[in-house]
DNA sequence: TCTCAGGGGCGAT
DNA sequence: ATCGCCCCTGAG
């Protein structure tokens, strides 16, 4: 195990909160699955961690690029905390993070959290990973990476459904065969904004919420915080925007209030409200 | 056992 | 611009 000074990191609220569904905290231990590795951290006297990678070990390239290690924490918390409502949740959810996550294992996933919950949500996209991805063993606990496009390319909808997906079968589908036939996954790094979320609305099945989740928690846009019906509840209930208003009017308000950090300013007042529901009454 | 809604988006009006 | 429906799963 590799050690790592960590202060000022929140990682129960960070890895287990909304942004990413690919992580289980056992014994003590957070081990989290992507398409290339299982991760394992484990945290150790309070500032730091205790990690390693697998199979690939000492991943620290990676590591570094997926905790954001190079983000000023305090400097964002300073620029957001905009009200008491923010306020509030850094007090609830102290040193939440955005996570710097793959890109194509983030569109996929977040294609099959449509019309679920959380916990459904975490439910197929291991039955998915545990269906056509490999199986990796780390500590005598069994887990599986998220399977590449090109694997989930070569399935019929029909074997896709087999996972329970429903209606997002054809969805993956059409993600994977572009993820496949295409330059995206290079190309999408180099769009700006606007770019990207035309390439990605593209996708049959991806629409304006799905590519912000993109857009917000694997490219890095941190003034892209994703409109759920949560936060479109958030925007409403305790801003007092129009219900009716556009998708687009939102995204434009809520940028312009987090002053180009909509990304975490949005997730902090997401995972508060997840927790304490009754401050939308 | 049955009903119902759930981290959206599509296709028909 | 609005609205029913999509496939499945877990909660009540």
């Amino acid at each position: 195990m590799n050690k790592l000074k960590l202060p000022n990191y929140n990682l129960e609220k960070t890895l287990l909160g909304g942004q990413s569904h690919s992580w289980d905290k056992i014994n003590d231990a957070y081990y989290g699955f992507t398409q290339h590795n299982i991760i394992k951290i484990t945290p150790k006297n309070n500032d730091e961690i205790l990690w390693q990678t697998y199979p690939k070990k000492d991943n620290f390239e990676f590591l570094k690029n997926y905790l954001r290690l190079d983000i000023d924490i305090e400097n964002i918390k300073r620029i957001i905390s905009k009200d008491n409502y923010v306020a509030e949740s850094i007090k609830t959810n102290p040193d939440l993070r955005i996570l710097g996550q793959d890109f194509e294992e983030t569109l996929l996933i977040f294609i099959l959290t449509q019309h679920k919950n959380i916990k459904a949500i975490r439910k197929c996209v291991r039955d998915v990973a545990k269906k056509f991805g490999e199986r990796i063993v780390v500590d005598d606990i069994e887990f599986f990476l998220f399977p590449e496009a090109e694997v989930l390319n070569n399935l019929t909808e029909t074997e896709l459904k087999t996972t329970g997906i429903g209606f997002r079968a054809k969805y993956i589908k059409d993600a994977a065969r572009i993820l496949t036939e295409t330059d995206l996954n290079q190309r999408i790094y180099d769009l700006n904004e606007q770019e990207a979320r035309e390439a990605l609305t593209q996708i049959h099945g991806v629409g304006d919420k799905v590519s912000d989740c993109v857009l917000s928690f694997a490219l890095k846009f941190d003034n892209i915080t994703p409109l759920d019906v949560w936060s479109k509840r958030i925007l409403t209930s305790l801003y007092k925007l129009d219900p009716k208003m556009k998708y687009e009017d939102m995204r434009r308000w809520i940028d312009d209030y987090f002053e180009g950090y909509a990304a975490w300013g949005g997730h902090y007042l997401w995972e508060y409200v997840r927790v304490h529901p009754q401050v939308l009454q």
